[in-house]
DNA sequence: ATCTAAATTTGTAATCATTACAAAAATATA
DNA sequence: TATATTTTTGTAATGATTACAAATTTAGAT
């Protein structure tokens, strides 16, 4: 895909940091945190400002091009998928992978006369690489 | 039930603050903050300070009569319930509602060959009180 | 009851992620 | 080119959490 016009579609001037910053994101998969992505740029981009990688996230967000994933309390991670999914997080070696799941089993009775926007789920335990080993 | 005996079966010792905390938690049902704890106690304990707070809760997480649930990145929210069950945060009024879900529908197939030691389902809405308001 | 050691609580300082803000640089418009 | 607008950057401020050591409380021994 053509990152440039996929920003520009949503309303975002394709700079060259917002599309080095979106083409990590979308291309390592990674779910990486803010430090992670900058430390990754920054070889690149040596006068990056961590302040824009707060910032271009923050305008991705309000676009609805990005989503946040927070399965620890210290640290936020970021998506370039914005449908609705799981993530499961290995607590041996910290990976984190992508898990379908069916919304309608998830939206449960109780919350009839609720109206839901949003859906979270967060799996931790070992992933099976680790136990292989 | 008495809350200085069940902290004892918890290798916890049953001091003043401790009790008052996990009386807290228990009695409000309220997923409250560090800081909304250490507000509503600090009337009936003059002396306490947060970092008792913090220590307090802390140590009933390694004990197991407490967990934590972030649905927000910026706040961490405890909870004297520890079995599996999920949470609905209302994005009008706050609240938090505690929801059950079938653990079955969550642990998917993807799943198979992981091994999952826990699971937390957070779900954003408005909640049926704001919505008839 | 008194002494001593261990556990708990407290207050302050340090840390770390995030945000606020204004100057600098880059880009678009005239 | 000159000017206005947008984006990026660096630094300072904020706020939650943790580290740490002193003060207090509790428990056990004499
Ligand atoms: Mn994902
Ligand atoms: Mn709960
Ligand atoms: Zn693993
Ligand atoms: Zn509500």
């Amino acid at each position: 895909m053509n990152i440039a016009h996929h920003l520009s579609e949503h309303d975002i001037k394709p700079s060259y940091q917002r599309i080095k910053i979106y083409e990590y994101l979308y291309k390592e998969m990674n779910h990486p945190t803010v430090d992670t992505i900058y430390k990754k740029l920054v070889g690149e981009i040596p006068t990056l400002s961590k302040t824009t990688v707060y910032n271009t996230l923050k305008l991705f967000i309000d676009k609805g091009i990005t989503s946040t994933v927070t399965i620890e309390d210290n640290e936020v991670r970021y998506d370039a998928i914005v449908d609705a999914h799981g993530h499961f997080k290995c607590i041996s070696c910290g990976a984190i992978y992508d898990i379908k799941y069916d919304f309608k089993d998830v939206a449960m009775n109780e919350l009839k006369g609720f109206e839901v926007k949003e859906t979270q789920v967060h799996v931790k335990g070992k992933c099976n690489q680790c136990l292989t080993k």
